[in-house]
DNA sequence: GCTCATATTGTTATAATATAACATTTCTAT
DNA sequence: ATAGAAATGTTATATTATAACAATATGAGC
């Protein structure tokens, strides 16, 4: 099992450059629109690896001559989220790029509490257990959010404090 | 295995009864002052098993005479949340009474989107494949949310969808 | 009981997040 | 071209949460 998390110094222009090229395909096959707005908003999204506020990207939207109200930006966010190609961190209150664009998921996070950096983990194995507790009870289960909160290789060298 | 969903007819006086009690004995080996604010918060939380906002419960205090600015509230919160009382349901922004006090663990729910019932259950089967994902990124997890919507057995017969 | 340190509560103001409602513009299909 | 639909602009407001400081209550030690 590979990790989840990038090394800090890896290549993140390709990130974006993945991310977006995803997001064109996945739009084009749901018919969707990625206008101008939208699309600089996902690449806002992906300035890093770390979720960001609605309010924060609004911010970078308005120094770049943008209109930016508040609908500006949740409506853009709103639509990427519907596109499966950004997820909402409730516990954040923020929004991160979904780096399995196109596939159905729901989202399983691992988030750094130190670098504010959240990596994205395959949900199945969580399915497991939620399935078995949700037969127990008859649930229908609908969708399940896993926000697992910790300290990230890397943080944890920085304050020495590796096992 | 047993449902985490009670049936909608039992006698909740009881669930309410058992939470005050119970908070008593965690408050009084935490060291900790249940303050008459504070206990009266507790039972309005657990008025249902339904997650309530913070202006919800502080409406309740306002009828009822109390002070009740939004500091009052999400102090009280904040308290009982600390003594493991009371969860946060992120997704909702919303609060709701522990059923396992006194026991060191996470919020597991079940969340009906129909009726707002929000069943919690072990989070022990999640830590098997959460933490084997953390282990492979060398991730040192701290705590695990997760929020697992759906619609409740009760409500799948309401809306005839049982299957 | 008195006194001090601390914890709790009161009070006012404001921050941060998100949506409602309606006008205007742009796009798309015919 | 034109009409319907989708997207965006704009203004206002709703919802959730915290900051900052004052006043009060509590509990431990004297
Ligand atoms: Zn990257
Ligand atoms: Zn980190
Ligand atoms: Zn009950
Ligand atoms: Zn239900």
């Amino acid at each position: 099992m590979t990790s989840p998390f990038l090394h800090k110094g890896h290549d993140h222009s390709t990130c974006i450059q993945t991310a977006l090229d995803a997001a064109d395909v996945v739009c084009q096959s749901h018919k969707a629109r990625l206008t101008p707005i939208r699309r600089r908003v996902l690449e806002l999204v992906w300035q890093g690896h770390s979720p960001l506020g609605a309010y924060e990207l609004l911010k970078t939207l308005k120094t770049e001559g943008h209109n930016s109200a508040p609908p500006t930006i949740y409506r853009a966010l709103e639509f990427l989220i519907q596109q499966g190609l950004v997820h909402r961190i409730a516990s954040l209150n923020a929004y991160v790029g979904c780096n399995r664009p196109g596939e159905h998921h729901d989202g399983t996070f691992l988030i750094c509490h130190v670098c504010g950096t959240a990596a994205e983990i395959p949900d199945n194995p969580m399915w497991g257990p939620i399935s078995e507790m949700a037969q127990a009870g008859n649930f229908r289960l609908s969708h399940v959010n896993v926000e697992a909160v910790g300290e990230c290789a890397d943080c944890q060298r920085a304050t020495g404090q590796e096992s």
